[in-house]
RNA sequence: CGCGGGGUGGAGCAGUCUGGUAGCUCGUUGGGCUCAUAACCCAAAGGUCGCAGGUUCAAAUCCUGCCCCCGCAACCA
């Protein structure tokens, strides 16, 4: 049997699960299911990454160990599963035991490849980013080119993997086997990449306590991607000294071995992992499918400007399937697309209530009024709608086997149009009063009914628990488990049906939009409050929103005359401004409000500042101070003080 | 020369690789139907496919130049 082994990404336990890792699970979940249904033997595999400075650092923060810290995010991924479904056979954890065993037998191979040698790294680091940068990217003053802080002289013995060794059997790679990385438009980005030259690449950091020792190395311990990435094969027992049953099967005699990834993590899966294995002797996968990004009313998700789209209120408002299905039918696959709340509720009114929902409901009153609470005692094998039918299913494969899902779903929702135009065009409601329960009219209820039946037999991967409902209404009890499911002629004759039920009550779009804006106000304010006590922590328990008067004075707020504004070079949003709050010298200030105000409209203006700020560096200028500003979708509009008052003037 | 994504009827998008009458969903307007979840069906209005050149019998699609928008702290798919 053809064997087809699938994986998302192991999520980063550093953030809660949002709307892209339920996104990617879900693609990877329909996948897994279709191709079940196609009679593959699939084995789906998720899980998540624990290790590395910035779990280390977080757990610390808020005083726990690490592990802790990850068994917490842990449970909220494994609670997806229930509430979307996820069929995925297993869930690995890069602290298990059974990855650690993986990652040593990688490595020891690796190195009796002659692939590994120690070397001094010195140079200027960050250590937020963990990353080395040349003298050349520094910003003024050595600060960091993404950070804007000091960098650090460092000087550590780190392993390297001779990565350089790859580039032309990578290329070879990419040359033989184009498919190995879709879309294809990546495969040109993946390829240009390696021929501009490939260097080695560090396996190790020196002093990380959070992770996976490195065999034969003392104090260094293995960096992120060679950690990581094993994870693929570790799953599967690589590295166990059991019968390894599982990896012969799925990885080194498997007939697919797909990684599903986000456009942003394609050249460590298309480049260096095919590297790690090749060095070590493993098979390679056979594609690396990269997916776009979810953006959130057409702006970049980011935790700061608070606008993640967290899936809890959406699943317990609509359920998981319907979440499911607006994922897959509103995003190519591929390119980036956009989640509102407007169009989810468009998406879930027009596609599910109106057309799928309203369309079970009227063939299935027909159906029992004309032939007593049962389905039509007469199949039509000649239906007109049965081409149709044909053709759709024919699309829907297509796209599915591509991962095209927004495509196959648009060709079962055309063969639903084409389903209620038969309907109208037919008149069975007359039909029934003019001259009863005839064979013809029960050809033409049970054309309809058969339709929808392939509809909902084709949505069983993409919605796997109302899919079945669908089914049950239309009087097929047990969902088909195989895709032959798919042929025309499966609905039963004199079956029986219950009554119909709504399965996608209409949504009233103004009132959930109200609601919608409610939650997003409430979650922003208690945002606020728990990213003063816990920075980076994830905000699992319930964090009170209010602060005593003495924490209210704690900071100091003075209002200050800007002497002198100017613009931060290389830089659009900040400006640099000088400040006098009455303290003899004047502070230098740096704010983000260059978009919102030109420097020559700001000197002489009274602005509050906050005044016991610790300094910070941006873009390589300390900041001594914060001016207050209220924030409008992200633009800033400052506050001034109603009447002209002495700089230092305290505020409260 | 920092990197990347994008500009297609009112809104959101597909189509661009592999040129050949511009398509989908929503919305709007008019009509129909009454089995159905104010749903469904029919019809209409609405687009110089960012701009300018070029190649071609033919360009949204290929080439050149330009303009505009968005993202690029961390996290993250």
């Amino acid at each position: 049997m053809t064997t087809f082994y699938l994986t998302t990404p192991i999520y980063y336990v550093n953030a809660l699960p949002h709307i892209g890792h339920i996104f990617t699970t879900t693609v990877g979940d329909t996948l897994a299911r279709y191709q079940r249904m196609a009679g593959l033997e699939v084995r789906y595999l998720t899980g998540t990454d624990e290790h590395g400075q910035n779990i280390e650092r977080a757990a610390r923060a808020e005083g726990i160990e690490p592990i802790v810290l990850a068994d917490r995010v842990v449970a909220e991924y494994r609670k997806l599963r229930d509430r979307l479904g996820f069929s995925y056979d297993d869930f690995i954890r890069t602290t298990e035991k059974r990855h650690h065993e993986g990652v040593i037998e990688i490595v020891r191979r690796i190195e009796a490849a002659g692939d590994l040698y120690t070397a001094r790294h010195e140079g200027w680091y960050c250590p937020p980013c963990e990353t080395y940068y040349t003298e050349k990217e520094l910003g003024p003053e050595k600060t960091c080119p993404v950070h804007g802080t000091q960098v650090e002289w460092k000087s550590e013995e780190n392993i390297f993997f001779r990565l350089s060794r790859y580039q032309q059997p990578l290329l070879d790679l990419y040359a033989e086997h184009p498919e190995f990385v879709r879309p294809e438009s990546r495969l040109n980005e993946v390829r240009s990449f390696v021929e501009s030259g490939l260097r080695d690449l560090s396996v190790s950091r020196a002093n990380l306590e959070w992770g996976i020792p490195f065999p034969g190395r003392p104090g260094q311990t293995i960096y992120v991607w060679l950690d990581a990435l094993t994870n693929y094969v570790s799953a599967l027992g690589f590295g166990d000294p059991g019968d390894g049953a599982l990896y012969k099967k799925f990885w080194e005699n498997g007939d697919v071995r797909l990684h599903l990834v986000g456009k942003d993590i394609l050249r460590f899966h298309a480049v260096y992992w095919p590297a790690f294995l090749m060095s070590a002797g493993v098979p390679v996968p056979t594609v690396v499918w990269a997916h776009g990004w979810w953006q959130r009313d057409g702006r970049k998700v980011s935790k700061s400007s608070g606008n993640l789209v967290r899936p809890d209120e959406l699943i317990d408002r609509f359920g998981g399937d319907n979440v499911r299905y607006f994922l897959l039918r509103e995003m190519v696959f591929g390119q980036d697309a956009n989640f509102s709340d407007e169009g989810f509720v468009d998406r879930y009114n027009s596609d599910l209530a109106n057309d799928l929902g309203n369309t079970v409901s009227r063939l299935v009153t027909l159906s029992r009024n004309a032939f007593g609470g049962r389905t039509p005692p007469e199949a039509c094998g000649d239906s007109e709608l049965a081409p149709v039918a044909r053709q759709a299913v024919e699309e829907y494969r297509t796209a599915m086997e591509d991962l095209a899902f927004s495509r196959a779903l648009e060709s079962l929702w055309r063969l639903l149009a084409e389903t209620n135009q038969y309907i109208v065009s037919r008149e069975p409601w007359k039909l029934i009063k003019t001259e009863g329960p005839t064979p013809a009219l029960a050809r033409i209820l049970w054309s309809g009914l058969e339709a929808v039946r392939i509809v909902a037999t084709a949505l069983l991967p993409v919605m796997p628990r109302v899919a079945p409902q669908v089914l049950a209404a239309i009087g097929t009890a047990t969902p088909p488990t195989a895709l032959d499911a798919l042929r025309w002629g499966g609905t039963p004759t004199d079956a029986e049906l219950p009554a119909p039920a709504p399965l996608f009550p209409r949504i009233d779009k103004e009132a959930y939009l109200g609601e919608a804006r409610a939650q997003a106000q409430e979650k922003a304010k208690t945002m606020e409050t728990a990213a003063t006590d816990a920075p980076d922590a994830p905000n699992v328990s319930e964090k009170t929103n209010l602060i005593t008067i003495d924490q209210f004075f704690q900071a100091e707020l003075k209002v200050a005359t800007i002497v002198a504004a100017e613009p931060l070079p290389k830089s659009n949003k900040l400006l640099k401004l000088t400040a006098d709050l009455g303290e003899g010298s004047p502070r230098t200030i740096v704010a983000g409000i260059a978009l919102a105000y030109k420097p020559e409209d700001l000197v002489g203006k009274q602005v509050v500042v906050a005044a016991n700020l610790q300094p910070a560096k941006l873009m390589g200028v300390e900041s001594q101070g914060m001016v207050l500003a209220a924030s409008l979708d992200g633009k800033p509009v400052l506050l001034h003080p109603g009447a002209q008052v002495p700089n230092g003037t305290r505020v409260k």
